[in-house]
DNA sequence: ATCTTACTTTACAAAGC
DNA sequence: GCTTTAAAAAGTAAGAT
């Protein structure tokens, strides 16, 4: 079976500078920034380019979210680090970075009767009053996906790309085995 | 083990003074939605299950009871929608759900997805449609679901949509404003759903 | 009536309430 | 549990035009 296209829409990171931020100091100096302690403890950053956002806190940790491949994750993070590191000089070159979920969507080409896929597929949570999406939880890849009745799919939780793109390919096998979708 | 015995007094106290609490604002919930006893006597069942199984821990009593409610009204075959039950309880519509999702995965309780067609006959009495009017609603939301015009739409819209086309067809016509504010969704839902209904069945007449 | 904006669901990290 | 961030899916809602 041909493999199933995904497309990446969003990538969460997090990275530790191992040296602790005075954000009291930092937030006034920066652009496009908000820091409002009693609303949330980090400092939210955003660049236009990667188009990313990051949570800066006193610790030292970062979170960053929006980019649409690891490479510009990682882009973004280091030109952010660069920007703090201009107001504390202490900050080491080299930290750890980590991918922590990988957010992607997918078509599977044929329109699914999601009642019919809450029967018969397991592990499934289907509430068309909340949500018009069924949620699947697959435990191998850990990922969770969202089926449309569109046929469309988004996949969450992964770790990497491959396993974005296993979780909805095994997604699409399952539906094939239960007859749920035509090959 | 004179303390334990006062300790097993006093806990039971509690459960038996937290059970009342619960049956009575079960039953208040139930009365404001005009429920059936059999109806409340179902959520019952549901709330004890939970407790038994302790559930109720880090949730409130109001939560559970609403949700047992809502599991209770869904399995009855006559469901009210998560506002309904948030409106009549103190409890979030959020909440409502988060809970229910919990004890339906806990009890290993599997209800499938309300159908539209449970809804018919609350809100066709609610219109004053005859029964003309709601058995060509249900032939109406049978066609759809078979042609797959049903899945991720709210029950309660493709509901109104239907009971609304019925109604013209068989010339007991009401407005889509009645329908909608008896059904609870927007006047702009029911047109997006009968115009589905209407383009992709063939039903033979035009609105 | 149609457009825009926004909220529902999923996953995840961060620090603190 | 909540707060904040980002992004997709599709349905529903609300306010504006």
């Amino acid at each position: 079976m041909a493999d199933v296209e995904i497309k990446v829409e969003n990538i969460v990171a997090s990275a530790t500078l191992g040296k602790s931020l005075e954000l009291p100091r930092i937030a006034p100096a920066l652009e496009n920034v908000e820091y409002n302690l009693e609303q949330f403890p980090g400092l939210v950053f955003k660049l236009k380019e990667p188009k990313t956002a990051a949570l800066i806190f006193g610790s030292g940790k970062l979170v960053c979210t929006g980019a649409k491949c690891i490479e510009d994750s990682i882009k973004a993070i280091h030109m952010t680090v660069d920007k703090i590191r201009e107001l504390d000089p202490e900050i080491p070159e080299e930290f750890e970075i980590k991918i922590q979920n990988i957010v992607a969507s997918a078509n599977l080409g044929k329109v699914l009767n999601l009642e019919a896929v809450a029967l018969d597929l397991e592990n499934t949570e289907y509430e068309p009053e909340q949500f018009p999406g069924l949620v699947y939880r697959l435990e191998d890849p850990k990922v969770v996906l969202l089926l449309f009745g569109s046929g469309k799919v988004v996949c969450t939780g992964a770790k990497t790309a491959d396993q974005a793109q296993l979780g909805v390919q095994k997604t699409k096998e399952r539906l094939i085995e239960l007859y749920l979708i035509e090959e | 083990r004179l303390r334990k015995w006062q300790r097993k007094i006093r806990i039971s106290g509690a459960t038996e003074r937290n059970l009342a609490f619960a049956l009575s604002e079960l039953d208040r919930d139930s009365s404001r939605l005009g429920l059936p006893r059999s109806v409340r006597e179902s959520a019952s069942v549901v709330y004890r299950n939970a407790v038994e199984n302790k559930l109720i821990r880090g949730r409130s009593i109001e939560g559970v009871v609403a949700a047992s409610l809502y599991a209770a009204c869904r399995r009855c075959k006559v469901p009210r929608t998560l506002d309904e039950i948030a409106d009549v309880s103190r409890v979030s519509k959020k909440e409502v759900g988060r809970t229910y999702r919990f004890l339906t995965r806990e009890l290993h309780i599997r209800l499938p997805p309300t159908s539209p067609i449970d809804y018919v006959p609350r809100f066709a009495s609610e219109l004053n449609l005859s029964g003309v009017v709601q058995s060509k609603a249900i032939e109406i939301i049978n066609q759809a679901m078979e042609n797959g015009l049903t899945s991720g739409r709210g029950p309660t819209g493709v509901a109104a949509a239907a009971l609304y086309i019925a109604s013209v067809l068989l010339g007991e016509r009401k407005t889509q404003r009645d329908v909608a504010d008896i059904a609870g969704v927007t006047e702009v839902t029911i047109r997006n759903r009968y115009k589905e209904l209407t383009e992709q069945l063939d039903m033979g007449v035009n609105l």
